[in-house]
RNA sequence: GGGCGCAUAGCUCAGUUGGUUAGAGCACCUCGUUUACACCGAGGGGGUCAGGGGUUCGAGUCCCUUUGCGCCCA
């Protein structure tokens, strides 16, 4: 127990203004929060930490989250455990180049040379400014390093224990490190790969997409009814909502059982207008009930496509561009007059123009059958991005994550049940994603502002890259670009020449590094002894909305690494609800700015806003859950105020707590300390705050009204030592259950007559409390005090009635209810006639429920 | 189409392995300024626990089913 200082500093008047810069300021002097590493595993709890994206706004889903995780850190902190707590910005990848494009109004040329010159316009432009790529990533540092700053600023004044010693960024040299050295090992260990393949592909920012970055999204479409020429002048007729992929169809297609079209399967039919011939087929994906039963293969419109190409073992014949228009150059394969001069309608065009085209030239030639049929149909986007994904073939690195493999798949999905989920269903988010895996991982992406692939590739005769035997660097050169660095054993002069090499061009996608975050905070590979002190790490908290990206991604890395799970335990928390039950977005407008809740609120009661919200569960934003924080943080001031005030100061020896009210009161508390304990051991945060705020309400209610006249002495110095002891027990052992969520108003109470901080002081016990054995407080029967709760309610409740003073006298009542309850209450007689101004006090061992008889002293007139 | 979750007072939500009379706060009404607290306190009204069926001595809680909402996957 913390020593007594000798003197209570408890002001005249508490206030909660200006206490949150003064503890913050003292927090980070004294290195509160700062990780000790010279604990071992056992005396630590690590915990990986979302590097938040700070190109994003601040967000209120932010402080409602973090402050979560912050709650089990200070718990976990009183505990006694060396807690890891680092802070990570999550800052390269897609949304930091579009902000820096907007910001700046530039955009990145990879073909211009750096200019070490350069500084961005003053003002955005109308036209983006192309820039190198070099240049392009200066810019992108200079403004995140800004964001970060907006952030930290804001978990700082949250109060988030955060050690601000321990910082990284997604993008900086340790993260390269680690993510170019976690690469190259699965690359050795042929868990990474590359792969010349039909790619997802967004078509404004011209990269490749993974599964995982996938939505569907329902689009208004036209079914065209479009007639095939086959043999004896017949025509097959199929329905399409992309007629201008014609010129790349491959195939038709039909389900094997459907009736009206197994005549047909086997032969040939011709493309209407491209006159390629092309088969009819069989196979089981065709839906026979989907606009005409039997649909045209092309390379590629859909993922079904590709299932299509690949298990019918069909001929590549694309016409889509990276930048989504038709290919320029005229197909080989259209062979005809007319086929060519078709193609070349539409050469260059987006495929919103060639879809046009198409319709029109078709339904000139009389191919098209009918009107165009209005459809929804669901078509896959880039989640950033707005316009519908295209399939391009191109060369991409994968990492197996078991989408192509039924092994680890199943190895994947064990996984994910070792892990303990807060909440526990929330693992099945988790295995329906990683059971509905189509492909490997695809982590190489066609940008800039990332960690580059680690490898360089020679250079044939004609200076056309040999991507079979990528060449690596030395793994203690990393981390290194392979668009500047030099291979081992080559020149700058021979970059790009024949016989030469060329470094591959594409960075990771985020989640490549950010899979990565614990290895990055806990100096994997850097750091051998800090990392034996953390891996694998406790805690990982973060949304549900990314359990298939960062969490499953992280698993991987984990289990392709070192065959364990990354974590202990995974928290995942909710979203935050507008009043009107819709999530909270930018979009919407309905998104409020953290900082200003904070200054209107308080950070303690915009904490404690967020800490009601029980784990996984999606909460409503609500200012008034707020007021209520800020009217409890202020009470936990005055009810203080008071304790110390009559000059309660913890016993030396808890034998001094003799009265049965005391004792009963500490036993009850002993209880919530036990509830609150298991609440916290479960992730609980929001269980935890409820059951110490109803105990510290009763506190101020009863207990403390009870015992105002005994503390005050009136009844002698024993009676008044033991109602002073027990208060300050209960203050002490309160704060503490409410430092986790208010971190400053009980720092700041704590101050006033404890020494040291309450954030390292050790978790309430037993042991508060004398221990559980006969001697201990909470062998005392807590059933006491709700019984004498009920009395003292009732009487309030006459004086209400008769519209008098709390203060007023009462000239007798009568108590009457089961002989045990009256025992107990006959032990707090005194306590009950000096809070209700009885002057005499009477009890009757009769009747199932406590009921209490009041009559009024009548007032002078 | 498959799965997960939610539905309790006007509102926001608790309610632990099934167990006395279903709770809290806000809002509303009434009262009270008392040496911790007017950034306050006390008291009160308000519920067919979404509907239906079942298990049980006993169901807000467990099972089945219907409806509505949200999300995940396809």
């Amino acid at each position: 127990m913390s020593s007594l200082a000798p003197d209570s500093r408890a002001p005249e008047k508490p206030s909660l203004d200006g206490i949150e810069d003064r503890w913050a300021q003292t927090w980070e002097n004294a290195g509160t929060y700062r990780f000790d590493r010279t604990k071992t595993r056992e005396q630590i709890y690590s915990i990986d930490t979302p590097p938040p994206t700070v190109s994003g706004s601040l967000h209120v889903g932010h402080v409602f989250s973090y402050t979560h995780t912050d709650c089990i850190a200070r718990y976990q902190r009183m505990r006694g455990l060396e807690v890891f707590y680092p802070m990570g910005w999550d800052d390269n990848g897609l949304p930091t180049e579009r902000r820096v494009q907007n910001y700046f109004g530039v955009r990145c040329d990879p073909s211009l040379p750096y200019d070490p010159e350069f500084t961005p316009p003053a003002e955005a432009g109308k036209d983006q400014l192309p820039i190198s790529r070099r240049n392009f990533v200066e810019l992108c540092e200079q403004l995140t390093i800004e964001d970060e700053k907006v952030f930290e600023q804001l978990w700082r004044r949250l109060g988030l224990s955060v050690d601000w010693s321990n910082t990284y960024q997604t993008i900086d040299a340790r993260a390269q490190t680690v993510s170019q050295r976690a690469f190259l090992r699965n690359l050795a260990r042929g868990e990474a790969y590359q792969s010349e393949a039909p790619t997802l592909w967004d078509v404004t920012f011209r990269t490749a997409v993974a599964q995982a970055e996938l939505e569907d999204r329902e689009r208004s479409g036209n079914y065209y009814r479009i007639g095939f020429p086959a043999p004896n002048d017949s025509r097959v007729f199929i329905e399409t909502t992309r007629p201008e992929l014609l010129a790349a169809c491959v195939a038709l297609v039909a389900h094997p059982d459907d009736e009206r079209y197994q005549p047909l399967f086997g032969t040939t039919v011709r493309t209407p207008l491209f006159d390629v011939e092309v088969p009819v087929l069989a196979h089981r994906l065709a839906d026979p009930e989907k606009g005409s039963g039997i649909a045209m293969i092309c390379t590629f419109g859909d993922t079904t496509d590709v299932t299509w190409w690949r298990e019918l073992a069909l001929p590549t014949r694309p016409i889509i561009g990276w930048d989504g228009r038709i290919l320029p150059d005229t197909p080989d394969w259209l062979t005809t007059q007319i086929g060519r001069d078709t193609y070349a309608a539409i050469a260059g065009a987006t495929s919103h123009t060639s879809k046009e085209r198409m319709v029109e030239a078709l339904t000139a030639a009389g191919f098209v059958e009918g009107e165009p049929r209005p459809t929804m149909q669901a078509v896959k986007f880039f989640e950033k991005g707005d316009k519908p994904l295209e399939i391009v073939t191109t060369r991409q690195w994968y990492i197996r994550n078991g989408g192509r493999d039924a092994d680890l798949r199943k190895r994947l999905v064990e996984r994910g049940a070792e892990i303990q989920w807060h909440p526990p269903y929330m693992q099945a988010r988790y295995t329906s994603w990683v059971e509905g895996l189509n492909g490997d991982w695809l982590i190489s992406r066609q940008r800039f502002f990332g960690v580059p692939v680690p490898v360089w590739y020679r250079l044939d005769e004609n200076a056309m890259p040999i991507y079979d035997q990528p060449i690596v660097p030395a793994d203690d050169t990393l981390p290194i670009d392979p668009s500047s660095d030099i291979p081992p054993g080559f020149t700058a002069a021979q970059r790009g020449a024949a016989g030469g090499f060329a470094g591959d061009p594409d960075v990771m996608d985020t989640w490549a590094t950010s899979s990565l975050s614990p290895q990055t905070a806990g100096g994997w590979t850097l750091d051998d002894d800090l990392w034996q002190r953390l891996w694998p790490f406790d805690l990982r908290p973060q949304a549900h909305e990314i359990i298939r990206t960062w969490l499953f991604s992280s698993v991987v890395r984990a289990h392709l690494e070192d065959d364990v799970l990354p974590w202990k335990h995974a928290a995942i928390s909710g979203w935050i609800l507008d009043p009107d039950r819709k999530k909270m977005s930018k979009s919407k407008g309905n998104v409020v700015t953290p900082l200003g809740l904070l200054d209107e609120n308080g950070a303690d009661a915009v904490r404690y806003w967020a800490a009601s919200g029980r784990p996984g569960t999606d909460t409503a934003f609500d200012v008034g859950q707020m007021k209520i924080g800020r009217r409890l943080a202020i009470k936990l001031l005055n009810a203080s105020k008071f304790v110390l005030g009559v000059g309660a100061a913890l016993p030396s020896d808890l034998s001094v707590i003799t009265d049965p009210l005391d004792r009963a009161m500490l036993a009850a508390l002993a209880q919530v300390v036990e509830s609150a304990t298991a609440a916290y051991d479960d992730y609980n945060y929001a269980r935890a705050l409820e059951l110490t705020e109803a105990f510290f309400w009763s506190f101020c209610d009863d207990h403390v009204e009870l015992v105002k006249d005994r503390a005050h002495g009136t009844r002698g110095p024993e009676a008044a030592a033991s109602a002073k002891a027990a208060l300050a027990l209960a203050l002490s052992v309160q704060l503490r259950l409410f430092a986790p969520v208010l971190p400053f108003v009980t720092e700041e109470v704590w101050s006033w007559w404890l020494e040291g901080t309450v954030h390292r002081a050790p978790w309430p016990t037993s042991a508060d409390f004398g221990g559980v054995g006969d001697g201990g407080v909470p062998a005392a029967d807590p059933a006491m005090v709700s019984d004498v709760a009920t009395v003292l309610s009732s009487i309030r409740k006459a004086k209400s009635e008769a519209k008098v003073s709390m203060k007023a006298d009462i000239s007798d009542a009568l108590i009457s209810g089961p002989a045990d309850a009256i025992a107990r209450i006959r032990l707090a007689a005194d306590d009950l006639i000096a809070a209700g101004r009885i002057a005499d006090l009477r009890f009757a061992e009769t009747g199932a429920y406590l009921t209490v008889d009041v009559t009024l002293t009548p007032e002078p007139v």
